[in-house]
DNA sequence: ACGAGGGGGGTTTTT
DNA sequence: CCCCCCTCGT
């Protein structure tokens, strides 16, 4: 037995806690404890007898997972870890690797990741001589994407006579050629997409009903998380999969469903009820995050919408003061208005940088806050946007390491086989493609065969370094599937020749790409020494099982340990789920929210207005929403007015700040850049002096930086980043070498690229 | 094979 | 305005 976790609950929450037997829908609105719900409620599924490893809950986020995951171990313990808990893209990865068999897949299967995909996109449009500018990459892709969605295989598209016409009117009559050769291709390289995970776990349950036996009895109770986000394929899976044992429980608050585009059915929850005769129903109306002001306003803007589950969200907590509206002239200075408060707010109020969010419609609006944050000395993060793992340095390296497990992974092999550049052009490259198309085989495959059997339109000497590279990923191929993956990692970053490439270019940009690459590296580390604390000790953790891993992760999942106190920057989509005492609401402006790529259908206006209903009920106790009045787009300034959006909401829950009170006036809005004068001292009394200490401590050392030869096992050295440590092993010589450093207390020991970064710490 | 420079095109949101 | 692609010149 548990603690008695039943005490904290209302009627509504624990009513959902108990209803275990049988499909239950569980209406959450926001802030209405539904983490807790979900976390009780697996708890409560354990507390009955049922196995961890029969539990299967399903989020989208691996940060949802992640959470969860750990608030149920608070509760129950070591049991968690047994949990089949995770994204729906990271669970049936897993199983497909388990399963990969029976569907001509190898196990060790890539997964291409979204710039993948648009990469053999545009290579197919090339080879098949069509017009990259009627077929753009992007759009041919979402057409994919939108037919894998809906569990339509290529080999159906082509046969579809709807979807044919479709694309015909689009004068886009060849997408089916592009999706059969796409098809062929991932299959070729023993890859998948991300809609190939949901795709191909359907096509397993559908043509090997042993299989789908296997996880149906295995699963006795399912949940899944924001239901409401479900497309077409994630749907059937949840259905088959419960149809055993009908203990199907799914949550989510169809007012908060804001992903049509990636396919989301919203539909799928409200006729949960008909496709689940008998179900439960349980809303969880009461808010406990934010203020009354705040969830009444929420709920003035969805207010009007058609589709929706009838609920009346409410709040018990203090009434709050009113929404604060501001009005800026430019986005320079909505942006400054917006860290000067934020600035005030903290110094004011003792509130944490981490408890603020500055929230916008899309990415592009982040570089004006990203400035002004960054001139104000205030600690900030932004989310989302270009991540960690799109950039060019940290794909190629991960190249290097995904051919190591497969080689036939053709995105990978081009996009490295001449970096660092090793006399393999475009040329050749072409060539050995076209061997490949005619052979129906990926180009390593190609290239091994060029060993016995010579081709002519390649030359001698060409096939000599195609020979070369091949070898070099052969060396790694055996390595990569027994020993540690961190020690593979670390060997390939160096034989490649990336790492002397990478310090090579001493330039600020060419330092941060070495750093970057370093970090990855740590993140092996780390990655393999956490999988060890929790898991077997025997076996070690090798580079597949990272692979695997690391191919799910997004920026909003780097590691956000807790003692960072920062802003957080973000769209309000990649908001969803997370909650913030203060919020800014920024860009309100007409033709940027509501997006104007969203005003041709109701249904479309509909989910801007819950995107704006997501973002408001965020802030837990003070809403700001500002606009400008002009921004620069397309190198114009286009002038905007408030979005229409803000009439939504009953007047009685806004302040606006004096400026608003006077009424905009176009005529100022000429004014380049913002005057920090008298209108804007109100908001910010003090904005001359420099921002609170969040300096890191200066370097403890003036010494010269240490070359590679000077640094040897036992020394003791100080990192400018990471502080004191002592070196544990030095392996390779000159430019190639690689430290391995152990920080101190906290156990991390990285790998230290950049002797740049390294001072001795003798006397 | 590779760099610099010009031209054209794109900006919604993401697992 | 910025980014990416392509081309052209070495």
């Amino acid at each position: 037995m548990y603690a008695d976790y039943l005490d904290g609950l209302n009627d509504a929450q624990r009513e959902a806690v108990l209803a275990t037997d049988g499909p239950c829908l569980v209406v959450a609105g926001a802030g209405s404890g539904k983490t807790r719900v979900l976390t009780y409620r697996v708890a409560r599924l354990l507390e009955q007898g049922v196995k961890p490893w029969c539990i299967l809950a399903l989020t989208f986020t691996n940060k949802a997972a992640k959470e969860m995951r750990e608030r149920v171990a608070s509760v129950v313990g070591k049991p968690a870890n047994r949990l089949w808990m995770g994204t729906f893209h990271s669970i049936f990865a897993r199983i497909l690797r388990r399963e990969a068999e029976l569907l001509g897949f190898s196990p060790n299967f890539t997964i291409y990741d979204t710039t993948d995909s648009r990469t053999l996109v545009r290579q197919i449009v090339k080879e098949l001589g069509l017009d990259p500018k009627v077929y753009k990459d992007n759009t041919v892709h979402s057409r994919i994407s939108m037919a894998k969605n809906n569990l339509v295989t290529h080999t159906a598209y082509a046969s579809n006579h709807d979807v044919l016409v479709d694309d015909t009117k689009q004068r886009m009559g060849e997408i089916y050629k592009i999706y059969m050769l796409y098809a062929q291709r991932c299959q070729q390289s023993s890859a998948m997409d991300f809609d190939d995970l949901l795709l191909y776990t359907n096509i397993l349950f559908r043509d090997h009903p042993e299989a789908l036996a296997r996880y149906q009895q295995q699963f006795s109770h399912i949940l899944v998380d924001e239901f409401q986000d479900t497309n077409y394929a994630q749907y059937l899976i949840v259905k088959r999969l419960g149809e055993l044992h009908r203990n199907v429980c799914v949550v989510g608050d169809d007012a908060q469903s804001i992903y049509s585009f990636r396919g989301a059915e919203i539909q799928n929850i409200l006729n949960f009820q008909t496709d689940y005769p008998g179900c439960k129903i349980v809303k969880l109306e009461r808010n406990y995050r934010s203020t009354q002001t705040i969830v009444n306003a929420a709920n003035s803007i969805i207010a009007k919408n058609e589709r929706q589950i009838k609920k009346v969200a409410f709040s018990e907590g203090d009434q709050g003061e009113r929404i604060r509206l501001m009005g800026a002239y430019t986005e320079q200075e909505e942006a400054f208005m917006v860290a000067a408060d934020i600035y005030d707010t903290n110094l004011r109020e003792h509130c944490r940088y981490a408890d603020i969010a500055i929230l916008y419609r899309t990415n592009a609006q982040s570089r004006a806050f990203e400035e002004t944050l960054r001139k104000r000395n205030i600690p900030y993060r932004i989310f989302g946007g270009q991540s960690f793992y799109q950039r060019k340095e940290v794909k190629d390296m991960l190249a290097y390491l995904r051919l190591a497990v497969n080689p036939n992974d053709d995105e990978a092999l081009r996009r490295v086989i001449n970096y660092p550049t090793r006399g393999i052009g475009d040329t050749t490259v072409g060539h050995l493609q076209e061997l490949a198309n005619r052979a129906n085989q990926s180009l390593w495959h190609t290239i091994e065969d060029l060993r016995v059997q010579p081709a002519e339109a390649i030359k001698p000497t060409a096939v000599k370094k195609l020979l070369g590279f091949a070898e070099l990923l052969e060396a790694h191929r055996h390595n990569a599937q027994t020993a540690d993956a961190f020690d593979t990692a670390s060997n390939i970053a160096r034989s490649s020749g990336v790492l002397q490439e990478l310090r090579s270019d001493s330039s600020v940009e060419g330092l941060s790409r070495l750093q970057n690459v370093e970090e990855l590296l740590n993140s092996v580390k780390q990655y393999v020494e956490q999988r060890r604390e929790q898991g077997d000790l025997d076996e070690p953790i090798t580079l597949p099982e990272y692979l695997a891993n690391v191919a799910l992760l997004t920026d909003m999942d780097q590691d956000d340990t807790a003692d960072d106190d920062r802003v957080s920057v973000m769209t309000v989509h990649s908001s969803k789920g997370l909650e913030f005492d203060y919020v800014y609401l920024v860009g309100l402006e007409e033709g940027l929210f509501p997006s104007p790529m969203s005003s041709g259908s109701t249904t479309q206006l509909e989910e801007e207005r819950r995107l704006f209903y997501v973002a408001v009920t965020r802030a837990a106790k003070r809403l700001s929403i500002s606009f400008a009045h002009s921004r620069m787009q397309w190198g114009e300034m286009q002038h905007h007015s408030p979005s229409r959006f803000l009439g939504d909401i009953d007047p009685q829950y806004i302040e606006a700040d004096a400026r608003m009170a006077q009424g905009l006036r176009s005529d100022r809005s000429s004014r380049p850049q913002p005057a920090p004068g008298r209108p804007l001292r109100s908001l910010a009394p003090r904005t001359h002096e420099s921002a609170p200490a969040t300096k890191r401590p200066a370097p403890s050392t003036r010494g010269n930086a240490l070359s590679p030869n000077q640094v040897r096992p036992n020394m003791n050295v100080i990192h400018e980043r990471f502080g004191p440590g002592r070196v544990l092993s030095v392996e390779g010589e000159g430019p190639n070498a690689i430290a391995l450093v152990d920080f101190g207390p906290t156990g991390q020991k990285k790998l230290v690229l950049q002797y740049a970064h390294l001072h001795s710490a003798n006397q």
